[in-house]
RNA sequence: GCUCCCAUCGUCUAGCGGUCUAGGACGUGGCCCUCUCAAGGCCGAGACACGGGUUCGAUUCCCGUUGGGAGCACCA
C-alpha cells in the first residue's frame, strides 16, 4: 500500500490561529503515525490580506509547537500556471463555460429569487452560449451535475454530501483571470497527491463542490475527514477580538508548546480517560475515528493546568533555559546560575506560566537594593514585637559559618528559642517581607539559601533600618 | 430564509442496548499537610436538552421539538 500523502494549507492572513494549528497537528499525528508525507502549503492567492510577515508567523507557530513538514512550503501564488492550464483544460473539455453575467445583472436576478424563499444558484443563463474566448470580459463557471448525490464517506463525520442541484455552476476563474480558492485547492490536492484531506468542519459544506470538480478534472478526490471546529468561551465561533487567539499569543504569554500541543489535541479528541499525552503519544495513539463531531470550547483554565504540569516535569537546565527570555522580559535580566536553577525549581510548583514564574523569581534576579515591599505585606508582617526578634536573626546569620537549609534552620530555631518560644510564622513572615518584599514566597529556609548569606543579612539590615513597624 | 451538521457535569470527555446508584480530567467547595504561597493527599457538589417511538430493556437506535454551529460570493 502507498503511503498517505496529507497537507496543511493555511492562509497567511495573521498569525497561526489556534483552530489552525489543531488542524496541522492532527494532520502532522496521523502522517506520522501511518508513515505519510505530510506538506505545507501556503495558500496565499488573496495577495491583498497575504504578507510575507505572517507567512513567517504560521512557520514560526509550527515549529514552536514542534509540527515538521516533509514538503513545501509551497505557495498558491507561485502555481498560477498550473491552475491557468486546469481551466483550459475544463474549457476545451466543454466541462466549464464562459459566462458574461456582470455580479450586478446576477445580484438582481438572485434578489428576485431570494424573495421567493429559495434558494440561489446560478441560473445557467450562459451555461448554453458557447461563448469563445472573445465575448469580452468574462468568468468561467464549472458545468455542475444538475442530479445526482455529490457524497463522500466522511472519517469523522461519516456519510456527508449534498445533492448536486443544491450547489449551481460556480465560477472558478474570475474576470480578471485569476483562480478561485477551490479550484486552486483541487487542483493543488490532486497535483500534490493528496490522499487524506483533514480539515475544518467549516468546509464540510464546499466538499461537495470540490468533489465536482475532481470529476471535472477526471482525478480521484481524497479521503475527507472535517474536524469540529474550536468555539469560544461562550459557545460562538472564537472571535480575534474577544478570545486570544494565536498561537504566538500564548507563547509570549509562558505556556510551553508540550501543553499547548497537549491543550490542543484535547479538544475534540480522546484516548480513553487519558489526559496528558507526549507529543510522541500524540503520534502514536492520534486516530480519526476518536475525533468528536461537535465543536469544542477552548477551557484557558485546562491549559494552566496542563503548563503547570509541564513546567513541574521539565529539566532543570531547560526550564532555566526557557525562563530566561522572560526574565528580561520582566525587566530583571539575569545570567544561569546554579541559584538560578534552584529558583527555578522553588518556583515550578508556584507557576502556571513561565511569565508567572519570571514574576516570582523577581526576589532573587533583583539587585538588593532595587527592589520594593509590598505595602500590604509590610503591614500585616513588619510589626514592632517582630523587630528585635529579626534583629537578632540577622546577627546570628551574619556570623554563621556555613549558609545551606540545616545551618538556616538551625540559626532560626536559636532565635526562636531566646524568644520564649515563638512560633515560626512569628519570624518567618517578616523575613520574608524583608527579604524578597512580599507575603509569599517559596519556603523561607530554601529561600535564604539561595540568596546567599552576604544578600540575605544585607536585605534584613535594609527592612530593618528603613521599614515602619507597626 | 435555505442546505448541512451537532447535542453526557460549568469545560474537555469515557460510554459504541443491559456492566450506569453514568466513569475520568480541568475548574469549583471542604478537610489534611504547613513558616506564607503553592504543590500534594483525602472528601464533596455537579450531566445523559425535551417529547415521542423501536425494544423485555434505552445515555446508547429512529423521528420530531428546542438549542447551538457551519455553509449559502467573481473571500479564503
Amino acid at each position: 500500500m502507498n503511503a498517505i500523502r496529507t497537507r496543511f494549507a493555511p492562509s497567511p492572513t495573521g498569525f497561526l490561529h489556534i483552530g489552525g494549528a489543531r488542524t496541522a497537528l492532527y494532520n502532522w499525528a496521523y502522517t506520522r503515525r501511518l508513515g505519510g508525507r505530510f506538506v505545507l502549503r501556503i495558500e496565499d492567492t488573496d495577495r491583498e490580506r497575504s504578507t510575507a510577515a505572517s507567512e513567517a508567523a504560521v512557520l514560526g507557530g509550527l515549529e514552536w509547537l514542534g509540527i515538521d513538514w516533509d514538503e513545501g512550503p509551497f505557495r498558491q501564488s507561485e502555481r498560477g500556471e498550473l491552475y491557468a492550464a486546469a481551466i483550459e483544460r475544463l474549457l476545451a473539455a466543454d466541462r466549464a463555460y464562459r459566462c458574461v453575467c456582470t455580479t450586478a445583472e446576477i445580484e438582481v436576478r438572485r434578489q428576485a429569487t431570494v424573495a421567493t424563499g429559495a434558494k440561489w444558484t446560478y441560473d445557467g443563463r450562459c451555461a448554453a452560449a458557447s461563448y469563445g474566448p472573445e465575448c469580452g470580459p468574462h468568468a468561467v463557471r464549472l458545468r455542475v451535475p444538475k442530479q445526482g448525490m455529490l457524497g463522500f464517506d466522511d472519517l469523522v463525520f461519516g456519510a456527508s454530501g449534498q445533492d448536486a442541484r443544491e450547489i449551481g455552476d460556480m465560477v472558478i476563474r474570475r474576470t480578471d483571470g485569476s483562480p478561485l480558492y477551490h479550484l486552486a485547492v483541487v487542483v493543488d490536492d490532486v497535483a500534490m497527491g493528496i490522499t487524506h484531506v483533514i480539515r475544518g468542519a467549516d468546509h464540510l459544506n464546499n466538499t461537495s463542490f470540490q468533489l465536482a470538480l475532481y470529476a471535472a478534472l477526471d482525478a480521484t478526490p481524497p479521503l475527507f475527514a472535517h474536524l469540529p471546529l474550536i468555539v469560544g468561551a461562550d459557545g460562538k465561533k472564537l472571535s480575534k477580538r474577544r478570545d486570544p487567539v494565536s498561537v504566538q499569543h500564548f507563547q509570549t504569554a509562558g505556556y510551553l508548546p508540550e501543553a499547548m500541543g497537549n491543550w490542543l489535541v484535547r479538544i475534540g479528541w480522546s484516548h480513553g480517560d487519558q489526559e496528558i499525552f507526549s507529543q510522541g503519544e500524540i503520534r502514536t495513539l492520534f486516530d480519526l475515528p476518536a475525533v468528536q463531531r461537535a465543536a469544542g470550547q477552548a477551557d484557558p483554565a485546562k491549559l494552566d493546568w496542563l503548563n503547570q504540569h509541564y513546567i513541574k516535569e521539565m529539566p532543570r537546565e531547560r526550564l532555566v533555559r526557557e525562563l530566561l527570555p522572560f526574565l528580561a522580559e520582566a525587566g530583571t535580566p539575569v545570567e544561569p546560575s546554579p541559584e538560578l536553577e534552584g529558583v527555578a525549581d522553588l518556583l515550578r510548583e508556584r507557576s502556571k506560566t513561565l511569565a508567572e514564574m519570571a514574576q516570582r523569581a523577581r526576589f532573587f534576579a533583583v539587585t538588593d537594593t532595587a527592589f520594593g515591599y509590598d505595602a500590604d505585606a509590610v503591614r500585616k508582617h513588619w510589626k514592632a514585637a517582630a523587630v528585635p526578634v529579626v534583629k537578632d536573626l540577622a546577627d546570628m546569620l551574619s556570623l554563621a559559618t556555613t549558609w545551606d537549609i540545616a545551618a538556616i534552620e538551625t540559626a532560626f530555631e536559636a532565635v526562636l528559642a531566646r524568644h520564649s518560644g515563638l512560633a515560626l510564622g512569628k519570624l518567618a513572615q517578616p523575613v520574608r517581607v524583608a527579604v524578597t518584599g512580599l507575603a509569599a514566597s517559596p519556603g523561607i529556609f530554601e529561600t535564604l539559601a539561595l540568596l546567599g548569606r552576604e544578600r540575605s543579612v544585607a536585605r534584613l539590615h535594609r527592612a530593618l533600618a528603613e521599614l515602619p513597624a507597626t
